[in-house]
DNA sequence: CCTTTTTGCGAAAACCTTTTCGAAAATTTT
DNA sequence: AAAATTTTCGAAAAGGTTTTCGCAAAAAGG
């Protein structure tokens, strides 16, 4: 049983496909015996109006494209959880896009979506875009009229919605917590140094440290590359002074580092504390729990879709652009001490 | 500026639209003055063909969809992983859905996907869907014409291409290799227990049982529901007997069992042994490390999406439906003693 | 019985693209 | 200069849907 069109079931009963479409809209205009006859049949053989069809006349077709550095990442994936959840409940599907870091592949992904197949668009950039700062392929997007939405990894330079997790005061937040309990020697682990995220992480940690009257010691900022040997890094970082506290920007991070200390017999939280950022599966399982920041995905999924479909849907309206600044909340474990 | 589009173009130079499509599309029936000019033009305002209007004209749409209980399970977010790298480098786009598990949603997902946005599906069954086994709405998606993966999560009633793990075998070598360290009392946590997974894995762990001479015994299996308290149930079954080895068909219930055994003081595995389904990223952080079937998830994500293309792009051959079972592998981790 | 209103349905446009076929214009050949 | 050929472009169809407008015929009113 091929696919059934209006055309085919106006032949069937030898009528105009109008007469089929009003029959199937249960539209008035068709005497009742037409319209069952034609609902009636339309039932029996599923017939389901042509989606494709529908968006090119509608210019509108109730799917929204997401596109995110990676998926095996528990922040994102909880994101994309919330943006799903919201979407879905609000009529729309998810056309779901990796740019694995890589500007080439984003480059061509913004542009395979502005060819009519989304309403909208949100965007996590790549690594390397923020890298470079070349932001044409949006601009370009942004120009086709149609709403974009950053979350998370943005820029200045674009002009649109976006929904940012409070970065600044997260890591000033953290780093005082740690000051707190104790610490004087903290260093930061990082593998996205160069991204708006790590970035403003950097900078709070450093406020912190600077209204504790500390110096900012730059050997205490550890750079990760993507193939480096983090065991070796820390190594280094422990011989160059006496740590008492390490900030991990990734949940695999702090977990590696907690393995690497304790294969190493240091005592955590007793001679160093472990923060990590993104509050996943794996933090409450090791041993000692992590202490985390938490950024909230999930909510974040569910706001960034909320505002592009709030977006899409006012189409008309000028609204100006907002960003949402998200607070995050640490989730104190094992792996550090408690204030006294 | 507004989307453009050929007529747009057309109108500007006073032509007809066909000789500007044919333009951009570098047709030598077109002068190389005209085509080089309308090339131009079209270039720097960025013009890009409305790829709906173009899946409508070519009935199809170059996407595929993919349906499955839930993202927030490593096991899924790989495979999801494998089909999206696959699809990309094959030039489709994924349409991702979650059905949460629920019957509902799965049948509202499928029928809507049946309406031409997709060019084919991939599928792991609801949980409710393979309890009720009311597959209805995917012989109707059948009867469309769209070609149909299942995966993991499938069922006897459906006739399409199937990847599957060999989850009997998995199963299998699992409680052999607890009986080969010398358990004798092996104890199956599952949450799964009414899914073609779930009944597969039991059978499996039946079999080892048998074949040692063990008789099985049904309180050995502990059937976890939604809410369920785990750690009374767990507690319960240590009450019942002396147990040597508790197999776990999920991830974060190893995990789970692990952290109950301990906060009972209970030495793994040493006295207790512990092997879990689905080798994501928590086993080996967690202490002991856990040993962990890996189910291959990201492979399994490619085979699929490569069975479903190829069906999609040999749509006019007669190709029967093939069933493929993916072995899995026992990663040895610190859960379990050596076989001596 | 004629006029007006209502009812029931069909024609056609619009959405955008590609492609086949045909026609006109330009060029070459006789 | 006439005929044949080639070049260059346009008209139209096809894909499926909704919707506006219009046209018939039937019903109602006088």
């Amino acid at each position: 049983m091929k696919k059934l069109t209006l055309n085919n079931i106006a032949q069937h009963f030898g009528v105009s496909i109008s007469t089929v479409s009003k029959a199937v809209n249960d539209n008035a205009e068709i005497s009742k015996a037409v319209r069952d006859k034609i609902q009636k049949y339309a039932k029996e053989h599923h017939y389901r109006p042509n989606r494709v069809a529908l968006s090119l006349l509608k210019k509108s077709t109730k799917t929204i494209g997401v596109i995110v550095p990676t998926i095996l990442n528990y922040f994102f994936t909880q994101v994309f959880y919330g943006i799903e959840k919201t979407a879905n409940s609000r009529g729309y599907n998810i056309i779901s896009c990796t740019s694995d870091e890589s500007y080439p592949k984003e480059v061509h992904t913004v542009g395979l979506l502005s060819t009519g197949i989304v309403d909208g668009l949100i965007l996590s950039l790549s690594h390397e875009t923020q890298t470079k700062a070349n932001m044409e392929h949006i601009s370009n997007f942004i120009d086709a009229q149609i709403p974009l939405v950053l979350f998370d990894r943005v820029s200045d330079k674009i002009e649109c919605d976006k929904v940012i997790v409070d970065d600044l005061q997260a890591a000033y937040n953290t780093t005082k917590h740690l000051l707190d309990t104790g610490c004087r020697n903290i260093a930061l682990v990082s593998e996205i140094y160069n991204s708006s995220v790590g970035k403003l992480r950097v900078t709070g940690y450093q406020n912190a440290l600077e209204e504790a009257g500390i110096a900012y010691d730059n050997k205490l900022l550890v750079k990760v590359k993507k193939d480096d040997d983090l065991e070796l890094l820390i190594t280094f970082l422990l011989d160059y002074k006496k740590i008492d506290a390490i900030i991990a920007l990734d949940e695999m991070m702090a977990a590696d580092v907690l393995y690497i200390l304790k294969s190493k017999n240091i005592k955590v939280p007793e001679e160093v504390s472990i923060i990590g950022f993104t509050n996943g599966r794996l933090s409450k399982y090791v041993s000692p729990a992590l202490t985390m920041v938490s950024q909230h995905g999930k909510y974040i999924g569910e706001l960034t879709a909320n505002i592009l479909i709030d977006r899409i849907e006012n189409k008309g309206d000028l609204i100006p652009y907002t960003t949402k600044i998200v607070k995050t909340s640490l989730i104190e474990r094992e792996s550090t001490k408690s204030i006294s």
